[in-house]
RNA sequence: GCGCCUGUAGCUCAAUGGAUAGAGCAUCAGAUUCCGGUUCUGAGGGUUGUGGGUUCGAGUCCUAUCAGGCGCGCCA
């Protein structure tokens, strides 16, 4: 299994643009889109003319990065173009994409060096550390993986060849091991050999036993399987049960602080599909990277101060004289949900028609009670829907705490704000944005990017080592200005990481229906809660990567809602309950010993292997910013406990010793089952 | 026109540069009536939008092109 790392670096130029300066630092962040640089790697062929070389363009001059030292991450630098105004004099922020393997993650610090070269000469040398820790400490089973790793390396020196490093993956059909590597393949090149001859003398010096390798085989073109002891896998049984709810944490976050922004929807109406898509992927990601090691705040950022409050007083001052009788038109950009005669009905009662004539005051107490209202919605709504967030900060508190005008001082200082037709402006062209942005309107009014900028300054100054902002794709082209604003302030643009989560299209009647504001007509987060229940919506939108728009089909949600694949991950969780309900009652108890000796079947076999992989799976998720990857592995956790299931019988009173064993492979898979279905915040019910 | 996302089985979607591209639904054929109705086993179904390139090896990386979505405001 193989992570890609992105490796960040900075990059000084002077005015001549001869003389560069690299600095190297590691982060598990995601693609950066917007940015105009980027450097991708590839896997290059051992002992190749340009293994050791990298080139990198700059300004149309051609730089030879040569790499020496520990050979982990290997890349070829392709340059792209980039914005010269913004890079001369400036830094560029960029990235090496890196590949390395699933299971290399061990407390050792990996480095590179790097001569940079100009002109053929060495102008300066750089290293780099890159330590991820905490991986190997997962389980057992990982760990040996390690130590498995460590063993043919050294046998491949033994062979001649100093300082290769193998990959070991898993491969994706279990008929090819439990582990399996490439390395002869890649080594032919080097010892003139045949893939198959060097793969058997790699195998005719491996040591079995030492590593409870039950079998190991040479197959296909080259590649060496690896099949471990099933004895040494059922170890795993009694770990998951000790560590029981804790089974799948990791320290691969570092205990990093982040803060995670998701919905944030104006407080104007109703949360829709897409906020409930927002909604699960964010909370999904906030519970998995928490799993993974991360110090995660999650917070809603609502938009209390701006147009929208006020065309939602507006609306409500409407429906509010209607009640009472007067002939009133609403307003053309006003909200039309039927939540907003609700309001109104709630004003009549309160003060009945004490407030027809048009007033400050009365604007103000209505502004306060829709907004109110609204944002209580919401919040029920949320909780109802399983997700909770920590900080609700309000945009209006940013206005009334001085922090607008703090940012607009501070991005003033930077010179990177200009006045131009009567209005302020802020050069973030010069941070790779496509066109300058307005601050402040010729009218003096603030943009919605102004107060913004100061709420993403004061997240920053709370403490928090990053960003990430969960927006819809229909607000993706925000995004360069807002980072922009960051970079120059902060200098450092990889602190915010945008995950764009693409649009939900509603199906009904096996055609898009257009919601529309106008006409009040929505599918609500609430209708989803009622009508298809939290456990099979979250379950459904967790299910798909952000990355692509999905089709949600209502009838097919609520009328066949059985065939949600959420049901066959629940009802193993509940037929699990229902053989421990059965032990219990026939005294039975669960089994604690190392070694499990009568689990031999091989449908056991595989689910526990599935149940191995458990914290993995859960660290690539953080590490991906992808709930799907849990979903997925739920999936087939599920499937190979159901196949266990019909095939093997877990009570048989006539064998006590075993059923006892049985029952903690079982009590295992439960335990793993249900931490699984809680990163996606759906229940593991025990009984359907 | 420019930018971003997507294009994979009839449908909805997976897939870490690796071995025969996988699941669910739907279709067909069997099994189970139990620890629990929604379970299990198998079959058919594919030129990964199209062309070119990099690579020992491409659904994946690059490039061109086509198609769909979204965004390109002194709106929020």
């Amino acid at each position: 299994m193989k992570e890609r790392i992105n490796v960040n670096f900075k990059m000084v130029i002077n005015n001549q643009g001869q003389k560069m300066e690299i600095q190297f630092y590691e982060e598990g962040t995601r693609y950066l889109h917007n940015q105009k640089t980027f450097i991708r790697c590839k896997e290059p062929i051992m002992n190749s003319p340009d293994y050791n070389q990298l080139t990198l363009i700059c300004d149309n001059k051609e730089i030879v990065v040569v790499r020496s030292g520990f050979v982990k991450m290997r890349q070829k630098f392709i340059e792209n173009e980039y914005t010269s105004g913004f890079f001369k004099n400036e830094y560029i922020s960029s990235e090496i994409t890196a590949y390395t393997n699933k299971y290399c993650y061990t407390d050792d610090n990996i480095y590179l060096n790097y001569d940079i070269i100009l002109d053929n000469t060495i102008i300066s040398n750089y290293q780099m550390n890159v330590s991820i820790q905490g991986v190997d400490k997962m389980n057992k089973v990982i760990k040996l993986q390690e130590d498995i790793k460590a063993h043919l390396k050294d046998i491949i020196r033994e062979m001649g060849c100093e300082d290769y490093d193998v990959i070991l993956e898993e491969p994706k059909d279990k008929a090819n091991g439990d582990f399996s590597t490439n390395c002869a393949m890649q080594l032919a090149k080097t010892f003139r050999k045949s893939p198959k001859q060097i793969a058997q003398e790699i195998v005719d010096r491996f040591n079995h036993k030492e590593y409870n390798v039950e079998k190991v085989e040479v197959a296909g073109p080259g590649f060496i399987n690896f099949f471990i002891e099933t004895s040494f896998i059922t170890k795993i049984i009694n770990e998951i049960i000790s560590l029981d709810e804790e089974y799948g944490k990791s320290d691969i976050g570092k205990n990093i602080k982040v803060n995670v922004e998701f919905v944030s929807a104006n407080p104007t109406g109703d949360l829709h599909l897409g906020h409930a898509r927002g909604a699960v992927i964010g909370d999904s990601l906030c519970r998995i990277l928490e799993k993974a090691g991360y110090n995660v705040t999650r917070e809603y950022y609502i938009n209390d101060a701006g147009k929208q409050i006020h065309n939602l007083t507006l609306s409500t001052i409407c429906r509010y004289e209607e009640l009472l009788g007067k002939n009133v038109t609403m307003p053309e950009d006003g909200y039309y949900g039927h939540d907003i005669i609700d309001i109104a009905k709630e004003l009549v009662a309160l003060y009945g028609d004490k407030y027809l004539e048009e007033s400050n005051e009365r604007y103000q107490i209505f502004r306060e009670f829709a907004k109110k209202y609204e944002l209580n919605k919401i919040k029920r709504d949320l909780e109802d829907f399983n997700v909770h967030f920590d900080i609700w900060t309000s945009e209006q508190s940013l206005y009334d705490d001085n922090k607008v005008d703090e940012a607009i001082n501070k991005l003033n200082k930077t010179g990177y704000v200009y006045v131009q037709d009567g209005a302020t402006w802020f050069r973030s062209t010069a941070f790779g944005d496509d066109k300058d942005r307005v601050l402040r309107k010729s009218d003096n009014t603030l943009t919605y990017l102004t107060p913004d900028i100061a709420y993403h300054i004061d997240k920053l100054e709370r403490g928090y080592d990053k960003l990430i902002d969960i927006l819809g794709a229909d607000h993706h082209g925000y995004v360069p200005r807002l980072k922009a604003s960051i970079a120059c302030l902060s200098g450092d643009i990889e602190k915010l990481e945008v995950l764009i989560i693409q649009m939900v299209r509603l199906i009904k009647d096996n055609q898009e229906y257009k919601m529309s504001k106008r006409s009040g007509k929505a599918i609500t987060i609430r209708d989803l809660i009622e009508e298809v229940g939290v456990d099979a919506t979250r379950y459904f939108f967790a299910m798909r990567s952000g990355d692509s728009q999905m089709d949600f089909d209502i009838d097919l949600a609520t009328k066949k809602s059985n065939e949600n694949p959420v049901f066959y991950a629940q009802y193993a969780h509940a037929r699990i309950c229902s053989i421990m309900k059965q032990a219990q009652e026939k005294k039975l108890n669960i089994a604690r010993e190392d070694i499990y000796s009568h689990i031999t079947g091989e449908k056991a076999i595989n689910v526990l292997k599935e149940l191995i992989d458990f914290p993995m799976v859960v660290a690539q998720s953080a590490l991906k910013r992808a709930p799907h990857f849990i979903v997925n592995y739920i999936n087939d956790l599920a499937q190979a406990f159901h196949s266990f299931y019909n095939a093997e019988k877990v009570i048989n009173e006539e064998d006590i010793e075993k059923t006892e064993q049985m029952l903690a492979f079982v009590k295992a898979t439960q335990i793993t089952l249900r931490n699984a279905l809680n990163l996606i915040g759906v229940s593991a019910p025990e009984n359907m």
